[in-house]
DNA sequence: TTGTTTTAAGGTTGGTTTAAGGTTAGTCCT
DNA sequence: AGGACTAACCTTAAACCAACCTTAAAACAA
């Protein structure tokens, strides 16, 4: 599970990290630009966004990102308590708000009911994709009660491709979800993982759901044929 | 989407190309004549425009790329802040205005607006002719719910021609806009994906929609017969 | 050791480009 | 008007090349 945080002041973002490690692992922005970037990787499980920053503020970023088409959840941090916010965060597209200063249970409660609500699977631990079942919680697969075998970056990439069925993940994407940004190894174990995963796969009929599309990247798409 | 920016102050022009990398593809004149050349090839999607250069100013520029009926929008740049450049600078013909030195937001957002007045496609990720459709996401296309298979350069050619229907694109255009400038191959690549492209729409009786006018170059129209 | 991850190398696929011959639409001449 | 001529354009197929696949060995971790 990934958590972007988008939040100038450093001393609160760190809070948010420490809170929320061994639930999330995180990735910590301190302005607009720079967090708009990242989230539109679309590699997030939700994004805290904050409202006041220097330079590019929360409304743009959200409203940006909304129009690119990335619907991550999002829950906005202000220090205002006016109701105009509110409306204004919700008009953009928040999916939740909160009021600095706040609890750490309040975070918590608030990140899993969004996670959960997002058709995420933060007590939901299974993830399904025709016939096949993965266990979230023991990063197993498996397909009509046989086990998979699927090593540790295999999961991850099967997982991710389940997250995002029919759409197009790019190569970058996909390793700067499973790798993480700064991980100085080649895009080109996405290719190697792409091959074992599909290779594993074959056994049971689906690896040709995998499909990739030169030039642009891969998709888990539901039809099988082509 | 291409952007083209005229600016002799090769910093501030490396800065803006930068900015705006993601958002466009860039080209760089430095001068007011080459930049001319360029603009009317009319393959861009927005200008930037310096007023204040040696040998042929903005204003110049403006004049004689609009008298050449191209009317790509563009932004002028100035580093005075007089009322009498901004009416002069809406009388030849410019879509919005910046003064020097701005802010990266408030150009971000003057181009969005700029591209988005245009009728263009920024976000908006699909684009449409009559039944056909184009995903500009995943550069696919479908008529009537059906998939379309075309492959990345016979797409490019594909959105370009709907991009701008019911105008004459010479091949020289189509060559510098899909195959880039410095690219050294013949422009006689555009008749073979011209005629590509015809043969996979004919299936749906959309290639005679593709028009070529001998001497001139093609159209997409939006009457199918002569 | 054992299993996993990464790198490297060669093979394969399929999109792109080139080239060559065919077709069409204008132009000129009678 | 009709026919020959020509330049522009069309079509096809083979050659080329970059992206992707696969495998296996090397590096690393448990």
């Amino acid at each position: 599970m990934k958590l972007l945080i988008i939040e100038d002041d450093k001393h609160l973002s760190d809070t948010i990290r420490e809170t929320t490690q061994g639930m999330f692992e995180t990735l910590q922005a301190f302005d607009g630009e720079d967090g708009l970037f990242l989230a539109e990787q679309n590699i997030f499980d939700v994004i805290i966004l904050d409202i006041m920053m220097p330079g590019m503020n929360g409304y743009e970023v959200l409203k940006e990102l909304r129009s690119s088409k990335i619907e991550t959840p999002v829950i906005m941090l202000t220090a205002k308590d006016g109701i105009d916010d509110k409306i204004q965060g919700f008009k953009v597209g928040a999916d939740d708000y909160m009021v600095k200063p706040f609890h750490r249970e309040e975070l918590l409660l608030r990140l899993e009911a969004m996670v959960r609500r997002a058709g995420g699977s933060f007590k939901e631990n299974t993830l399904y994709f025709k016939d096949l079942k993965l266990n979230l919680k023991t990063k197993s697969a498996e397909i009509n009660s046989e086990a998979v075998k699927l090593n540790g970056k295999q999961y991850d990439l099967l997982e991710y491709l389940i997250n995002n069925k029919n759409t197009i993940l790019t190569k970058e994407q996909i390793f700067d979800r499973i790798w993480g940004f700064e991980s100085d190894t080649s895009t080109t174990v996405v290719e190697v993982y792409a091959s074992n995963l599909r290779k594993t796969l074959k056994k049971y009929g689906y690896d040709n759901y995998i499909k990739t599309f030169r030039g642009l990247g891969y998709m888990l798409s539901e039809d099988g044929d082509n």
